[in-house]
RNA sequence: GGGCAUUUAGCUCAACUGGUUAGAGCACCUCGUUGACGUCGAGGAGGUUAUAGGUUCGAUUCCUAUAGUGCCCACCA
């Protein structure tokens, strides 16, 4: 019943700690702490005792976890042992993600592409072997930091995004949803690279500085009978190939210069295609001539202009018209003479008509921004592009409720305005992504397929079934097939994998149905997150859960900030403002590093990790070392029973002004654990533990534990009297024990380790993990 | 450009959602410390709570405007 000399050290004890907690298994639901054993999962369901669960946010597998996913473990597993000290049976519920894009890209460039070899010498297959592989070897590293840092989870359940049993169900749903034609095939913008011959993601592409031309090109008016009308408007374009795909000219509906225009038709140089002026506020008055061709099949920009004037206009839509193959060439409505050839070629051509006539007006020197693809080094080319999207009209509304209606909470409350923004201004998501690294579609199609560009410019999709092209309908079984198996040898699977959300958007009643738990643990209680990937995420789960389950995936949403470096900004390796988690645990020990989390911090609020807040929690686990020390020693060394105070039965002042003291912290700290500051919860617990208890309290208690003296002549003044003692030792004791409690979830190691050591009574556990809030 | 935050001591941040004298840690100054203290304690200095208005008996807190900073989204024809 006593601690070691000396000051705390966490490296021994937190070893020896966890190893104490793993052997017993305390992390898993199943561990019943009036049997002190683990039970069956059947009578664990059977158990009266509340249930308490988070699905933690899966860390990439590919790498070890950095402190910004620490960060949220700590808030998870504060959540979890908070919940196991009132009682309730706790499930966390730990796991490892692929991290499609950035999975496939990590270990292209880190192992591929150091040893030489190119993503695409492989098959498919082999690669996706490969890259499993590597994932499966690095996610033991990630599994063992979540681990160390003290996270409870029950880690015999972790489990991978892409494990056969997940897959199952996140492509069952896509089944499900197809068939309800949520899920369809549409044409949208992508980025082409047509040295990859490849469909790749915005961030495969970066900006580059490159001198260019702006060009003045005259477009005739037309009359209502498309009779040219000697009047023109001028566009400024970089891409005059283009304007054989334009649909629309654009202006700001607060030019006075064009109002005129507004509604009326033009022509395009050099063809017969007629069309309308129209407004978007997006067009800059200043720039160029203040008027934008648009031409929503090359340029993201305009293909967002097309869509919005769409959706506010039903009646006067416009059109896309894609001009450019993938191979380059000129398709479509384009002069016969252009046709068929590169446009690189075509252009020098296209100006020079223009000139001869008269619609060039002038050209001028211009640095644009280009789209480069990353590994190809070719300038990125917008196309249009089949791909597969999810109609969220019918979700839309009921996830927005959720939160309108209280059955989700979030926190802070001000990220709700974040969240319904995005909820409303939502498009149909596009789900298809060229990559190897995923969930690859479960679309098969009975025979090769194309794309082509028709005369119109509009894209089509043929199918090639008895050596005859067809346009693919996608609503025909003798086309295409929606379902997990291959229907047969000569069916050929979709190339493109499923975008990563569409996966972990399922991840909370993925991983539980795997487990068979869905009855106890839906809808789990909360979900815990950075504020970064509300969005992205956090919206997801709620919109799949509402489809296939009708209700929400989680309580309460905690918004966790994101943590800093050491420097206030941003961390990055290489800005050398990050602190490694293993010195950090070498230096300071885990306790320390999980309090700079919470110590007055707010949900959603960002905040910097330095050394010096290490060292400010390094000190304060000393003092609750030392403290400790000091009240066990006195205990031991007076011989003292235990037994829990009364308020009535205390006859010092100083004993009830302890008792209240503890009465007041706990009542505290209960309420801001319940509402979601742990960061007041920390502070309080900091403040009063080391400012009150330790400073005051126990100071003005000494005169009842030692014989004084006169501090100047050494002369005897009295000696403490064995009740009074026997009192305050007692009433130390029951403070520290709450203390310890209170600080648990917190700081899990060190508090296990006085726990050990305190005298029990009738109610409590073994271990402080189930010991009584 | 749109959205969301944020601005409090030299630095990093609190202030429990309108109520005494705005609090901690680090740094600084002065004392003290041989019975818990790899140190700690007592005390001190340091603030017109970004600026300007407004609401209120009362504003760090609510409202408006301005300026600075950060993040997310969209991006130059």
């Amino acid at each position: 019943m006593s601690l070691p000399n000396g000051p705390y050290n966490p490296q021994q004890n937190e070893d020896e700690i966890l190893k104490y907690w793993l052997e017993n298994k305390f992390y898993k639901p199943e561990y019943s702490p009036v049997k002190d054993q683990v039970v069956s999962t059947e009578e664990m369901k059977a158990d009266p005792r509340e249930p308490f669960s988070i699905i933690c946010p899966p860390p990439n597998a590919y790498g070890r976890p950095h402190l910004g996913n620490i960060s949220g473990y700590a808030y998870q597993d504060a959540m979890g042992r908070y919940a196991r000290m009132k009682g309730k049976k706790v499930l966390l519920l730990p796991g490892k993600d692929h991290a499609g894009l950035e999975g496939e890209g990590v270990f292209v460039r880190d192992i591929l592409e150091k040893k030489g070899v190119d993503k695409f010498s492989l098959s498919r297959e082999e690669f996706y072997n490969q890259i499993w592989k590597f994932n499966m070897q690095n996610k033991e590293l990630a599994l063992k930091d979540e681990q160390t840092i003290g996270l409870s989870a029950d880690f015999d359940r972790d489990i991978f995004t892409l494990d056969p049993k997940i897959v199952e169900i996140v492509l069952s749903t896509f089944i499900e949803m197809f068939n309800q034609n949520m899920i369809y095939k549409g044409v949208r913008i992508v980025n082409w690279d047509p040295k990859a011959q490849s469909v790749i993601a915005d961030n495969q592409c970066v900006r580059e500085e490159r001198k260019g031309k702006i060009y003045r090109i005259k477009y005739p008016i037309v009359d209502d009978n498309n009779q040219i009308t000697g009047e023109f408007i001028t566009v400024a374009t970089t891409r005059p190939e283009t304007m054989f795909g334009d649909t629309a000219i654009a202006v700001n509906s607060t030019d006075e210069r064009y109002t005129n225009l507004v509604g009326r038709k033009c022509l395009i140089p050099l063809t017969n295609t007629i069309i309308p002026i129209i407004t978007s506020p997006r067009v800059e008055k200043e720039f160029g001539t203040g008027c934008l061709k648009i031409t929503p099949a090359h340029s993201l920009d305009d293909f967002t202009i097309m869509t919005e004037w769409n959706q506010a206009n039903q009646a006067n839509q416009i059109s896309y018209c894609n001009v450019i193959n993938k191979d380059l060439t000129l398709v479509g409505p384009v002069p016969s003479k252009y046709l068929g050839r590169k446009y690189t070629d075509v252009l020098p051509e296209i100006l020079s008509d223009l000139k001869s006539g008269e619609y060039l007006i002038s050209e001028e020197e211009l640095v644009q921004n280009i789209l480069i693809a990353e590994r190809t080094k070719a300038i990125v080319e917008p196309i249009m592009s089949s791909q597969w999207f999810i109609d969220i009209e019918k979700i839309r509304q009921p996830v927005i409720d959720m939160v309108k209606n209280g059955d989700v909470t979030i926190h802070p409350k001000n990220m709700e305005a974040k969240f319904f923004y995005w909820m409303e201004n939502l498009r149909d998501w596009a789900i298809s992504r060229t990559l190897w690294w995923g969930y690859r579609m479960p679309v098969w199609y009975a025979g090769p397929i194309e794309e082509r560009i028709d005369n119109n410019g509009k894209v089509e999709t043929f199918i090639n079934l008895n050596n005859e092209w067809v346009v693919l309908d996608s609503t025909s079984e003798n086309h295409l097939k929606v379902q997990l198996e291959s229907p047969g040898t000569n069916w050929i699977q979709e190339e493109s994998v499923l975008d990563t959300w569409f996966s972990s958007g399922q991840w909370p009643y993925a991983t539980l149905m795997v487990n068979n738990l869905m009855d106890t643990f839906y809808p789990t209680s909360v979900m815990e997150t950075g504020y970064d990937i509300l969005e992205n995420w956090v919206s997801r789960m709620m919109m799949f859960s509402y489809f296939k389950l009708k209700k929400e995936p989680f309580k309460d949403i905690y918004l966790h900030g994101l943590v800093k470096g050491t420097d206030g900004q941003k961390m990055s390796k290489s800005k050398g403002n990050v602190i490694p988690m293993d010195q950090a645990k070498e230096k300071y020990g885990v306790d320390p590093l999980r309090m700079v989390y919470f110590y007055q911090n707010s949900a959603g609020a960002s905040y910097a990790l330095t050394y010096e807040k290490l060292e400010m929690f390094k000190n304060f686990n000393n003092k609750i070392w030392n403290a400790s020390k000091f009240v066990l020693g006195n205990f031991e060394k007076n011989n003292i029973q235990y037994s829990i105070p009364a308020l009535d039965s205390l006859r010092l002042e100083n004993s009830k002004e302890i008792f209240n003291h503890i009465t007041d912290v706990k009542q505290k700290v209960t309420k801001f654990m319940d509402t979601f500051k742990f960061g007041l919860a920390s502070s309080t617990l900091y403040d009063e533990f080391w400012h009150n208890f330790c400073d005051k309290l126990i100071e003005q208690s000494k005169v009842y534990l030692y014989t004084q003296k006169n501090k100047d002549t050494g002369e005897f003044i009295s000696e403490p009297k064995p009740e009074e003692l026997q009192e305050t030792v007692n009433i130390f004791v029951y403070a520290l024990k709450e203390y310890t409690k209170m600080l648990h979830p917190f700081i899990p190691f060190i508090t296990e380790k006085i726990w050990q050591e305190l005298p029990k009574v009738e109610g409590d556990h073994k271990t402080v993990m189930y010991s009584k809030w």
